[in-house]
DNA sequence: CCTAGTCCCTATAGTGACTAAAGGTTCAAG
DNA sequence: CTTGAACCTTTAGTCACTATAGGGACTAGG
């Protein structure tokens, strides 16, 4: 009834230090331990910690998934807290999704134009060199 | 005919801080210094520091930038060097934007179906929580 | 020549969300 | 009781910067 870290690790999919690194920043409760120091979580412990999994898994950051484990925890409240960040979340992948796309088309561009002979007529090196580019913002991945 | 860094940094749009870091990790040559161990630079490092830029605005991570600056040193070599970082990059770009559409996909149906009451019957919570969900990998962003 | 103010210098630490490694302890099976 | 896997803590590393502290250099005006 009660497991080991490494077993809540392969229960879940979550790596052992990361579970670790989750207590040490708060987002699991210190669970109890054996006389030797070592950890012991029940079913609860796996609940929580699949939350958080799915929550990253849908790329939420850590403090919004504590406000999101915080909301149900109280589970009265207006449920329109945890629809503003999973909102907030959705606008940022599809900015996301935008600038790749965005991204997407000049590589194909640079890429498609290359007649690939030496470097000196690349297109890909060219493009790259042209300083004629004044767009704004570093792409974020 | 020479610059300050300042200068080198307003004509590039890249912060003072972060030039002085690609100098450190070797992606930009140390420039001459004046008496007083101030950094001048020339048009070389405005054309050197643009091409830098405009490759980490593409999303491609130091050393591949490392690579695209010494094939551009080097004009006598074929280009498939760079057609080969490049579409690395776009195939990057690509699975990420396969993974985030799928991401925005559940976020929609998520949010969606939450009829917005209570927290105790919040579809955005109840899809986190629940634990059949057992799709692999994390995202990314 | 002096001063004020802006720019520049180095070195170090912090970001987010982990991951890896070192060096030691505990547990479960046989 | 012994073996070996799993556990423990602490510290440092990842990426590409960004921020801060504590000082020195340069330029324009008086």
């Amino acid at each position: 009834m009660d497991f080991s870290i490494g077993e809540l690790a392969r229960r879940t999919q979550v790596k052992v230090p990361t579970i670790r690194y989750y207590e040490q920043i708060g987002l699991l409760a210190p669970p109890p331990r054996t006389e030797g120091q070592q950890r012991r979580y029940d079913k609860k412990g796996i609940a929580r910690l699949a939350f958080i999994r799915h929550a990253r898994e849908l790329g939420f950051n850590i403090e919004a998934i504590r406000a999101l484990l915080s909301l149900q925890d109280n589970p009265d409240q207006s449920c329109s807290v945890a629809d503003r960040i999973a909102s907030a979340r959705l606008a940022e992948v599809e900015e996301r999704i935008a600038s790749l796309s965005a991204l997407r088309t000049e590589l194909e561009r640079m890429i498609e134009e290359c007649a690939c002979g030496r470097v000196a007529e690349c297109c890909v090196i060219e493009t790259l060199a042209d300083n004629s580019h004044r767009n704004g913002r570093l792409a974020e991945s």
